[in-house]
RNA sequence: GGUGGGAUGGCCGAGAGGCGAGGCAACGGCCUGCAAAGCCGUGUACACGGGUUCGAAUCCCGUUCCCACCUCCA
């Protein structure tokens, strides 16, 4: 029989095993949540389709090209995986030229540019840079290459300077998106001379006055699939743990990405991720319906961190409804944790990072479920604070370094950079820094002599230029308002 | 036509057969010179109609409405 004790034992020696099966994704291609195991114990390879740079980025783009992989990404580190990430970038493109030739300018100043745009954006929210991004532009050697495999392979066919993956000599087809050719809408063939409608174009003949590179079929580019293909290949190897991506990225570039990669003979993707939408009125966030909130547009009014909360507190497979009055919700939320944990560091110095409570970890490994671990951040923070009301500071500190813990795996970590400003920093940074508190002397010498109408009016004075003012047991504390 | 995803309290948003996640807002209390912050307390929510069950927001059947993909899209 098994005892208390004989149980316990069994936890102990399994706990060092336990970590590394706990994580739990859905799964695009199966439909379900399953065990996540990546090929190489310890390593985790991450392909994430990243923008094509034809415009600025919007809010949408960072929670499904982004911040969602990040995440991701920032578990499986926590936990003492290696991650490598590659995150593509798409820098030839049809609407790329079009772009840019409306403009009058070189197609590829236009495409670096935006590429700077995401790149900015990435940044602003905080995530971390992919181990590399590499552009299509940047593997035409490795993209000829596959399509010459596809084409010996009888899966492709060259057309008049056009190469196309016959879609119907791939058997899996339809695997990823559950679409069956047979049922699809007859797409347009726009006068191409495709054998079938649903057949898809892999290289492109250039017409004349486009940018192009030599190939055996001619001078082209590369058709938008077989460049993931390609390069998830080049870095990631025949067969990688997993492809992420947004949600309308499903069909048909994914679909067809498996299909050429598979075609030519190898594993690929083993876990598909999507990423849902941020919407607006209901509708997906999108350039040609005009309602796109970019993050300098939000960044004037709020802090990106908060931002980047607002955007994680959704679950990554459910779609955000955007609204300036959740964001502000979000924002208040976040400045509850901050607080707490600034507090903690005025009372006890440095806030170490800790360890991650159970419901937090639990939540993560399920599919990653961000908006029940936020609970439990918030569950803590409530103890944390009522430690701190009742003197415990030691309780307090174990608390806050739970919360630091979680709240960096979540990339919002406010020691760190890119939100990180210390409560030294803070005042140092201001060069009204000594007349703030110049100020703060004088209020509490008439609150001293119980003058209130003069400790009041100079609380009001800072109010209004955006410092607010709290009294606490060992004396005021000032902050800009907003970032306390 | 095919393929998926939704509808939860004043708002946002988890959960997925029994015990009201969490945040924001509101109200009451403690603390405060007054505030702020913080803590404690206050809610009979699950689109609609049937059914299964001792018990349904959660399962089954039906209905309504919304969204996405099948063309470029995170």
């Amino acid at each position: 029989m098994f005892g208390a004790d004989s149980v316990e034992n069994l936890r102990r020696v399994a706990a060092p095993y336990h970590r590394r099966v706990a994580l739990q994704l859905y799964d695009t291609a199966t439909r379900t949540v399953r065990p996540f195991e990546p090929q190489r114990p310890g390593v985790v390879t991450l392909y994430n389709c990243g923008a094509t740079v034809q415009w600025h980025p919007h809010i949408g783009h960072l929670r499904g090209a982004g911040i969602v992989y990040d995440v991701l990404r920032r578990w499986l580190e926590f936990n003492g995986n290696e991650v490598l990430h590659v995150r593509n970038v798409t820098d030839i493109d049809d609407k790329i030229l079009a772009k840019a030739a409306e403009a009058g300018r070189p197609w590829w100043e236009w495409a670096t540019t935006h590429e700077r745009s995401f790149s900015d954006a990435y940044d602003t929210l905080g995530c971390l840079r992919p181990s590399i991004e590499p552009r299509a532009t940047g593997h035409i050697p490795q993209i000829v290459e596959m399509i010459t495999g596809l084409i010996e392979k009888g899966h492709a066919y060259a057309i008049d300077g056009d190469v196309y993956f016959a879609v119907r000599t791939q058997p899996d087809y339809g695997f990823l998106s559950g679409q069956r050719l047979d049922e699809m809408v007859q797409g347009e063939t726009f006068g191409l001379s495709k054998k079938d409608p649903a057949d898809f174009t892999m290289w492109k003949a250039a017409k004349p006055g486009e940018p192009s590179w030599p190939s055996p079929w001619g001078p082209g580019r590369p058709g938008w699939h077989i460049e993931c293909s390609a390069m998830a290949r080049t870095y990631l190897g025949e067969e990688f743990d997993i492809h992420g991506g947004g949600l309308d990225l499903v069909f048909p570039h994914h679909e067809n990405e498996a299909a050429q990669s598979h075609g030519i003979g190898e594993g690929f993707a083993r876990y598909w991720m999507h990423s849902h939408w941020v919407t607006m009125s209901g509708e997906k966030m999108s350039k040609s319906l005009g309602n796109i909130l970019s993050v300098p547009g939000i960044t004037k009014h709020t802090r990106p961190v908060a931002l980047r909360y607002y955007l994680i507190s959704v679950h990554y497979r459910s779609s955000i409804e955007y609204s300036p009055e959740a964001l502000d919700d979000a924002s208040k939320a976040y400045e509850r944790i901050e607080a707490f944990l600034m507090r903690v560091s005025d009372r006890v110095g440095n806030v170490e990072i800790g360890v991650v409570p159970d419901g937090f970890r639990t939540a993560m490994d399920d599919d990653l479920a961000v908006p029940r671990a936020l609970a439990v951040v918030h569950e803590q923070v409530r103890s944390g604070n009522a430690a701190l009301t009742a003197g415990d500071s030691a309780k307090a500190a174990a608390l806050a370094a739970s919360v630091r813990a979680m709240v960096s795996v979540l990339g919002v970590d406010p020691f760190v950079a890119p939100w990180s400003s210390t409560g030294e920093d803070r005042r140092l940074k201001s060069a009204t820094g000594a007349l703030i508190i110049a100020l703060l002397q004088e209020r509490a010498r008439a609150r001293a002599a119980r003058d209130f109408a003069t400790a009041d009016a100079i609380r009001d004075r800072l109010a209004a230029a955006g410092f607010a003012i709290d009294d606490t047991k060992d004396g005021p504390i000032w902050s800009v308002a907003g970032e306390r």
